[in-house]
DNA sequence: CTGAAAGCGCTTACAG
DNA sequence: CTGAAAGCGCTTACAG
C-alpha cells in the first residue's frame, strides 16, 4: 500500500517551494515564468512519484467540487436511467461528477438525499421534482445552489426548468385516438398535483371537450405507492362500468402495469380496448398488438438539463423555461375502431 | 443567497473556540467535559445560524469521503439500474452516498472513471470490471484502496467478489432444454474473455458433452459493440445452416436483441425455435410465447457486494468469494418439442 | 524567476 | 472545564 504523494512531496523531493509545483502542475509555468528546465524538473518528479491532485483539498479551496447532485425518482426505472445515462456523459465531457439519488416520489427522501448533497458541497443540482418538495428547492436558491429542475416543476417558484410539452402531448394522443373512431376514451394518471400530471389530464379534457366526447369519460387517479393495485381495479372500472374503447395511460410505469392487466383479464388490443401508452418501452414492441405511444425526447432533455445548470454554475443567472416537443409513435394499440 | 455558516462562525458569535463548538456538536460534550449550559448554548447558536457541517472539511480533515465509487457497464441497463438502486439503498443506510459510472465494457473508459473517482478519494469502489480492465484493479489494490469485484472478477487477482454461480446456471439452463427435448442447442454469447462468459459457455459445453449432444452445436461469439448486427447474422446462421430447435442467450441485453430478431423474421416459438433468456426483463412476459429465463438475484447481489466493500473500508482485509445461486424460471418459450 | 505564508473548514492532541 | 495551535493538501496574493 503506497502513500497517496502530496505536492509537499514533490516540492521536498527538488527542494522548493509547493507553490512552484502548483504553478508548472496547472500549466501557469508561461504566466509566472517558471524557468524551463526548473518546470521541466517538476513534471518529471511528478511523473515518476505517480502524483494525483487530491480533488478534496481542491475543493476546500475553491469552493467548488465539480459535481452535481442529480434526483430522481427511481434509477431502476428505465425512463430515469436513460435520461441519468445521458446527464452522466455530459457532465463528464465538462468534467463533471454526478451524484444519482432515488427519491421515490417521496418528499421526505428527497429533503433527505438533498441535505447530504449539500453537505458534500456538490456545485449544483438537477432535480425531478418529489410532490411537496418545494421548500427544498427554495431552501437551496436561497443558499444560492444552482438548480434545474427536469421533468416537472413548480409553476410557483421560479426556476429554470426543462420539461416536456406535456398538455399538447396529451392532447395530440388523445385526438389522434378520437380520429381513429374512438368515442370513449378514459386516461390513467398519478393522482398527483403536480403540474406534469395536471398538464396531462388537462390536454385529454380539453380535447375530448372540443370533440364534444362528454368531457372527461373517465379519469383513474393512481396511488403511487399501490400502483398495481389501483391500475387493476381502474381498468376493471373502465371496462366493465365506464365502457371505456380506449385508454390513455400518463406514464412509463403506469403503461406497464397496464399492459399486465390486459394479459392477465385476456382483453383484446385494440378489439375490445385501444392502448396508448407513454415515454416507449421495449416492453410496447413485444406486446402482441405493438403499442402506440408517447416519445419523450429523453436525451434533448438531459443534455438541455445539464448545459442550464453549467450555465448557472459558471454564473449566470437567466431562467430558461424550456418545453420539448412529443412525438406520437403510432403503431397497431390504436388501429382504426 | 445567504453565506454558509462555519463552525468559526459559531465561535465568534459565542466568543469561545472552534474546538469546543467541534466537540459539542459532534457529541462529544460528555466525553470532553464541556459545561452543561455552553453545550445547550452552542446547539442553541447552530439551530439559529442553521450551521451545516462542511464535509469536503471533514474529508479533507479525516481522510474519508463517505463516498463509494459503482462503476458498471451501463446505468441505463435495467440490470445495472437495478443493482444501483439497490447499492444506494444500502450504502445510504450506512451514510455512504455512491457515484456511478458507465464504462460501456470499455477498459479506457473504467480507467478515466477510475482516476478520477481515485481523486475524488472514494473510499471505495464497487466494479462491475471490463475485459482488460485488469490494472486498474491492480492499481487499486497497490494503493490500498478497498475493491468489491461484482457480476463478474479476474481469477488471477485475489480480490473480494460477488457473482452469479454462471457454469452452474448455465449447465442447469440447457439442462432443461434437454430434457424438453430438445438437441440440437446454440448458445449465443459475447465474445470475451471475461470470466462470466467462458463460465457459461462451459456449462453449456459441459453439459452437451455429458448428453453426447455433439459438444456445441453452435456458439456465436457477439461483438459487444456491435450487438444487433452480430446477433441477427448468428440467428440466421442457427436456424438456416446448424439448424438449431434451441437458442440459449447468455446475458439480458443478447435476450432482447435476440427477441427483437425472432419478431422480425417471423419465427415461430417454440415450435421452430424454443428461448431461453438471461437475467429477466419485462419483455419476456410480453412476448407471445412467455420467455423461460435465468433470474439472477440482483438484490442480493447488490447487498452482498456492499457489505463487503463496507467491511473492507472498515479495516477488514479478508477476501471474500460469494457465488450466488440462480433460479430457472420456466415457461411457454421452452416448452417440450 | 522563486519562496514564505495565509487560508479554505474542520479535528484533536496538548496544555493549562 | 476551555483554548491555542497544528495540520489535512491545496492555491494564490504578496514580497523579494
Amino acid at each position: 500500500m503506497s502513500k497517496r504523494v502530496s505536492l509537499k512531496d514533490i516540492a521536498r523531493e527538488i527542494g522548493i517551494s509547493t507553490a512552484l509545483v502548483s504553478y508548472v502542475l496547472n500549466g501557469r509555468e508561461k504566466e509566472k515564468r517558471v524557468a524551463a528546465e526548473m518546470a521541466e524538473r517538476i513534471r518529471n518528479v511528478a511523473r515518476e512519484l505517480n502524483y494525483v491532485p487530491n480533488q478534496v483539498a481542491l475543493s476546500l479551496k475553491t469552493g467548488s467540487t465539480r459535481t452535481i447532485g442529480l434526483i430522481l425518482a427511481d434509477i431502476a426505472n428505465p425512463f430515469f436511467g436513460q435520461l441519468a445515462r445521458v446527464v452522466e456523459d455530459e457532465a463528464s465531457k465538462a468534467g463533471y461528477t454526478v451524484i444519482i439519488g432515488s427519491s421515490d416520489e417521496s418528499s421526505h427522501r428527497s429533503a433527505a438525499i438533498i441535505e447530504t448533497l449539500v453537505n458534500r458541497q456538490v456545485d449544483g443540482f438537477i432535480i425531478v421534482p418529489a410532490e411537496g418538495s418545494q421548500n427544498q428547492v427554495r431552501g437551496l436558491i436561497d443558499k444560492g445552489i444552482p438548480v434545474v429542475l427536469a421533468d416537472r416543476y413548480f409553476p410557483e417558484i421560479n426556476t429554470s426548468h426543462v420539461v416536456l410539452s406535456n398538455y399538447e402531448a396529451a392532447f395530440d394522443a388523445v385526438k389522434h385516438l378520437i380520429r381513429n373512431g374512438y368515442k370513449r376514451i378514459g386516461i390513467v394518471a398519478y393522482q398527483s398535483g403536480m403540474i406534469h400530471m395536471r398538464e396531462r389530464v388537462r390536454g385529454y379534457r380539453e380535447v375530448m371537450e372540443q370533440h364534444k366526447l362528454q368531457k372527461a369519460i373517465s379519469i383513474s387517479e393512481i396511488r403511487f405507492e399501490h400502483m398495481h393495485k389501483d391500475v387493476d381495479e381502474a381498468m376493471q372500472k373502465a371496462i366493465r362500468q365506464t365502457k371505456a374503447d380506449a385508454l390513455f395511460f400518463a406514464t412509463n410505469s403506469l403503461s406497464i402495469s397496464g399492459l399486465y392487466c390486459i394479459k392477465k383479464y385476456g382483453i383484446k388490443v385494440p378489439g375490445e380496448l385501444a392502448f396508448l401508452g407513454f415515454d416507449g418501452s421495449e416492453s410496447f414492441d413485444f406486446f402482441y398488438s405493438p403499442v402506440t405511444f408517447v416519445e419523450q425526447p429523453i436525451q434533448e432533455m438531459a443534455k438541455e438539463s445539464v448545459n442550464l445548470l453549467l450555465g448557472q454554475i459558471q454564473g449566470s443567472s437567466v431562467i430558461h423555461h424550456r418545453q420539448l416537443q412529443h412525438k406520437l409513435i403510432i403503431r397497431e394499440s390504436t388501429q382504426l375502431a
